[in-house]
DNA sequence: CACTCGTGGTC
DNA sequence: TGACCAAGAGT
């Protein structure tokens, strides 16, 4: 199984034609005005996954917050999640906070500069480790995100969906990154991806290399990448407990470190079994998970929401407590607080929607 | 290597 | 409007 490859001639046409699109199309953005370690690092964290709009926001409030690695390193976890509430992929947010704790105990509060030493920190792969080496230090090494996939993917007509193919699109990553420039480069072929060579609609008539694309010379860039099998979403039932106490206080817990929306705060409630009621599967939840006696009052809201590899509903019932000490049996920690603290504590996306709720039916109760 | 891990935009 | 998908990594 041999890889395409481009000709010298080739390489240089692409490198040229690209770089100059780059001067005039790139897009200003602030990492790359001030293309500091740390910047350039949390920055390529903060992208995995993510689009350019969504992370701006979340970007400029972390540099206030978090200025430095010290400054991270020091931070308690707890603070650095609530930094990150809402930017989903939650291990990012753990493993840039002991990154950053290595850094400051292993590199002296220096980030590492070499490609092993880069590698080696949790939460960087072989793509963000190529960004990062590349756009801080300007060192040669290649990357392979979604819009290189993609761009790379048209550009020899991959008769495979990308995932069949990694080790050639590594490759032809190699081949074309500019030796002399590969700073601006990998900075231009992801631009080029995200803005001229997108999914849908692509840009190919002011695209440069629309001479050399396999895709748009057959007229079939619509055609490429392939794509990728996927089995059906499974969707999840859950019923959901805002617990009340006396003293107007709702029970909340955080989940376990690891996995799931790890370390973030949640209302309690568990997985429906087969010829249950609502009621009944929270009362069960609410026993296991806290070994407390709660009785199930009126139906507050039903949220829906879609995670990467399954959907559930959140079928969320007001409940009192009655009886039994609460016990973190299977989260880490579980706390009383009120309406108006629960604004301190990361809760993810889904549960939000249940504050809200929340603080409706507060709105309409006492005017 | 296939699966887990979030959320918002887009059509 | 539900399905697809984005500056991927860890296991």
């Amino acid at each position: 199984m041999t890889s395409k490859q481009f000709s010298q001639a080739q390489r240089q046409r692409l490198r040229r034609s690209l770089l100059e699109w780059y001067g005039q199309q790139g897009r200003s953005l602030p990492w790359r005005e001030e293309p500091t370690p740390y910047r350039i690092w949390i920055s390529e964290v903060m992208l995995q996954q993510t689009q350019v709009k969504t992370v701006l926001p979340y970007f400029e409030r972390w540099m206030q917050q978090f200025p430095d690695v010290q400054c991270l390193a020091q931070a308690d976890l707890q603070t650095v999640l609530k930094a990150w509430e809402g930017l989903g992929y939650y291990a990012r947010a753990r493993n840039l906070h002991r990154s950053a704790q290595e850094i400051c105990d292993r590199h002296h509060g220096k980030f590492p500069q070499t490609y092993d030493e880069v590698l080696a920190l949790p939460g960087i792969g072989r793509s963000t480790a190529g960004a990062i080496l590349s756009a801080a230090f300007g060192q040669a090494e290649p990357l392979l995100d979604g819009n290189v996939k993609r761009v790379l993917a048209r550009l020899v007509a991959l008769p495979v969906p990308p995932s069949k193919a990694l080790a050639h699109l590594w490759d032809l990553s190699s081949q074309v990154l500019d030796p002399q420039n590969p700073r601006d480069f990998n900075q231009a072929i992801m631009d080029l991806g995200a803005t001229c060579c997108t999914p849908k609609n692509p840009a190919c008539l002011l695209c440069p290399w629309r001479d050399d694309c396999q895709a748009y010379q057959t007229h079939t860039q619509s055609d490429f990448p392939m794509t990728e099998s996927r089995s059906p979403l499974p969707h999840k039932q859950i019923g959901v407990a805002v617990i009340w106490n006396d003293h107007q206080q709702i029970l909340i817990d955080r989940r376990p470190e690891e996995g799931l929306l790890g370390g973030l705060w949640e209302f309690p409630g568990g997985k429906l079994e087969a010829g249950e009621s609502y009621p009944d599967c929270i009362r069960r939840e609410i026993q296991e998970e806290l070994a407390i006696e709660v009785e199930v009052g009126e139906h507050l809201i039903t949220v829906s929401h879609a995670y990467s590899h399954f959907k559930v509903s959140l079928h969320v019932y007001h409940c009192r407590h009655l009886s039994g000490e609460p016990q973190a049996l299977e989260s880490q920690e579980i706390r009383w607080v009120t309406l108006e603290e629960l604004d301190e504590f990361p809760f993810p996306k889904a549960n939000s929607k249940i504050i809200a709720a929340l603080r409706e039916a507060q709105g309409t109760k006492s005017p």
